[in-house]
DNA sequence: CTGTGTGCAAACACTTTGCAGGTGT
DNA sequence: ACACCTGCAAAGTGTTTGCACACAG
């Protein structure tokens, strides 16, 4: 897939093979990943360091999102198209969810966070939305 | 206070000085505290392992509630009158606050979650909602 | 060739666990 | 008296930093 070359490009980020295996990683996975996630599926084994780094540059360039957990760890996924403008610039207000029972987070792209009414003083700039509960997959039980 | 020595006595808890110095902090306080703020405000010095294992207790019994945070640590805020029934049952449906200002936490006891529609087949159990902006006393600039 | 990415080692921060002794009720 | 809390030491986990070398453009 010369999809991701031309990702990269996109995000000024030179093209190398662990950019290129992680944001695979991805991009073939619905759910948000933690380090340790991306780590034990990387297919050749990178430098602990290496992965650390490469996610903290997709963060930087836009390239992913931070995922809010309940459990204090730091989660990742994948932006989508309508996560950018033109100019890069991102608007997450859509809901996370994250099923209690096979622990995925995954991001519900078509639920938007409803307006809300702050106090008097207090002005919005970001929004995080975490529900947790049982996953469509999961609650066929 | 002995309003501090009924409320640990409420949720089943002996009167130690720590719980009681610990306790008094998160009522004196309006926003929440991650275990290091606990640590640094605490007038005599007890040991990290024991404020951990106390704020861990706060959290079973239910005294106090885990507020997220967008940077991956773990903070806590005392839990209203409003959070809890007779049978000591949560529900925090209530919004948190990050002001990137200042950079504390506030919960928005008034401010609650909005109904939410979720995908066919998700059920949701727990919602947290952090917003971040400015809030009312930074804003003033 | 130049700037950036990678690996290794080490440091650092955060949190948990085991055990011995002290304390609340 | 007994159960529970605390302190100390140590280990476990997650993340960052410095430096030398390798590699992409």
């Amino acid at each position: 897939m010369s999809q991701i070359k031309s990702l990269l490009k996109d995000y000024d980020l030179r093209h190398t093979e662990c950019r290129e295996e992680i944001l695979d990683i991805f991009m073939s996975k619905s759910h948000a990943l933690a380090h340790g996630d991306v780590e034990t599926q990387l297919p050749a084994r990178f430098d602990r360091v290496t992965v650390y780094r490469t996610l903290k540059t997709f963060v930087e360039k836009g390239l992913i999102h931070k995922v809010l957990d309940d459990e204090g760890g730091t989660k990742y996924a994948l932006c989508k198209d309508n996560c950018h403008g033109h100019d890069h610039q991102h608007h997450h207000d859509h809901v996370h969810f994250k099923c209690n029972d096979c622990g995925l987070t995954t991001c519900l792209e078509n639920v938007s966070i409803p307006a809300l009414t702050l106090p008097q003083g207090y002005k919005r700039l970001e929004t995080n939305l975490l529900v947790q509960g049982i996953c469509d997959k999961c609650g066929v039980s």
